[in-house]
DNA sequence: TATATTTGTTTGTTTTTGCAAATATATCCC
DNA sequence: GGGATATATTTGCAAAAACAAACAAATATA
């Protein structure tokens, strides 16, 4: 197991537990518990926790944190920059919906401060991204999905009939031009279908490192898109293939 | 019990009582007076409490510093015995609805560790603290009320008219004889009632602080009632209304 | 292969805890 | 009030547990 998995799970135990003792740590991931004792005070200098005799405790603020704070998050930066281009469309008294991918969630922090805007979540982090904040929030149900950390299946199927979000921001995991807009898993694909469908206004936020990629199961139609926004200028080709097909194409800087 | 841990349910003890004999504590928490002696001169020298022949007494000056700290965590173990009483009600394959109070929440990390059930959860620190374990768990859409940290609205109610848990476990503000089982806001005791209407089983979840208490609204009949946990017997007036209506009285020691 | 990082082991120190004896304080009874 | 008695507290000590530091081994990385 790697030092950060395992990092990940003493975080998980802990946010679950609440306090927990040093041994058992060590008891459940088969470790020394001079590295546990080493884990933890990283932890405690990342702020997540409190290291006390005989184990740790959760630090009550940083709760709602944790989940977020697990994620290795790649490509942070043009997250962020596309995540602020993102929010340049959104307008005043706007219901935007936000799907459970890490860009996503940038989009969400970044909606966070900005107020008088409603937001249509699938995704838990987003969810307690927006919980911090002052923003109005509704957050679709469903069964939780581990991989994704976003809430799927009939029941989000079923709220997703009712709702009509002015715009939709999602991301994908690959975008080519043999297969269009492509997405890893068929549940997720669903989801992000449906909130496509249901909103007035589509925007895909791809950043480069999804170029020439092509997942399993494609999402929808380049028709259907409204707006692209990426990090790079895509190449020549591609670049041709997205503005032919009428969609506006944002590149952050 | 982690030495922290240990103290900081003397101070809530304390606290709440607000003089306490040392022999008590030593009982509850199942270690030697003397290691309880030491604790109280601990938290003495931190200026927290006063010790005082036979126990302790809070300290007027520091009570409103510890009362904010210690919001979160009141009757901690008083949730934590009810929450352990909870789960012996539950089976495998069960599915169980949890509203979004505190006592819920201990029940749901009560949960995480049991597996072979399925959680319906409508508050996010329950979400956050399942998703952190391997149990399976759907949540109830809906529009967040940063007061409860729940869900709520037309979008839950929407759900839940298409959901039958087999188990509804739920607290309440308060318990009394005039007004039955009663919650502070026509939201909540609305998503509280449907929860409670829909599932074929339902357990209230009552820490001895609600004995007595009349809060707003009446959220259901004691008839509808199949069980009520508590961790306290209530009045004898009380235990026989209670006993009256046919339900399963649980005392948790 | 060499170097750096991570993990485990050993050893010594500190802290915590329980026990018991000694001391102090309250309580009762006359 | 003055013992006698019971109860509470303090203190010293030893066992156990937790911790820190230094070093060795294993593993990963260049």
């Amino acid at each position: 197991m790697l030092p950060t998995e395992r990092r990940r799970v003493i975080l998980e135990q802990i946010l679950v537990a609440r306090t927990i003792p040093l041994k058992d740590l060590a008891h459940a991931l088969a470790v020394h518990e001079v590295t546990i004792r080493r884990d933890l005070s990283e932890l405690e200098r990342e702020g997540l926790i409190e290291v006390v005799r005989g184990g740790a405790r959760i630090l009550e603020q940083a709760q709602a944190d944790i989940a977020y704070e697990m994620r290795a998050n790649r490509e942070l930066l043009a997250k962020q920059a596309i995540a602020k281009e993102a929010i340049k469309l959104v307008q005043d008294g706007d219901t935007i919906a936000l799907d459970a991918s890490t860009t996503s969630l940038e989009v969400a922090r970044a909606l966070a401060n900005r107020g008088r805007v409603h937001v249509l979540v699938s995704g838990l982090e987003a969810a307690n991204v927006l919980a911090a904040s002052k923003t109005p929030f509704t957050v679709l149900g469903g069964t939780f999905n581990p991989v994704v950390r976003g809430f799927s299946g009939p029941i989000t199927e079923l709220v997703l009939g009712k709702l009509h979000p002015d715009k939709v921001f999602f991301s994908v995991k690959g975008l080519s031009l043999k297969a269009g807009l492509t997405d890893a898993s068929l549940i997720e694909a669903e989801v992000k279908t449906r909130l496509i469908k249901s909103s007035k206004s589509a925007i895909a936020l791809v950043d480069h490192s999804k170029f020439g990629v092509t997942a399993f199961t494609t999402i929808i139609d380049l028709q259907e898109l409204d707006s692209l926004i990426t990090d790079k200028d895509p190449d020549a080709s591609t670049r041709k293939w997205l503005l032919g097909s009428g969609l506006k194409l944002i590149v952050a800087k």
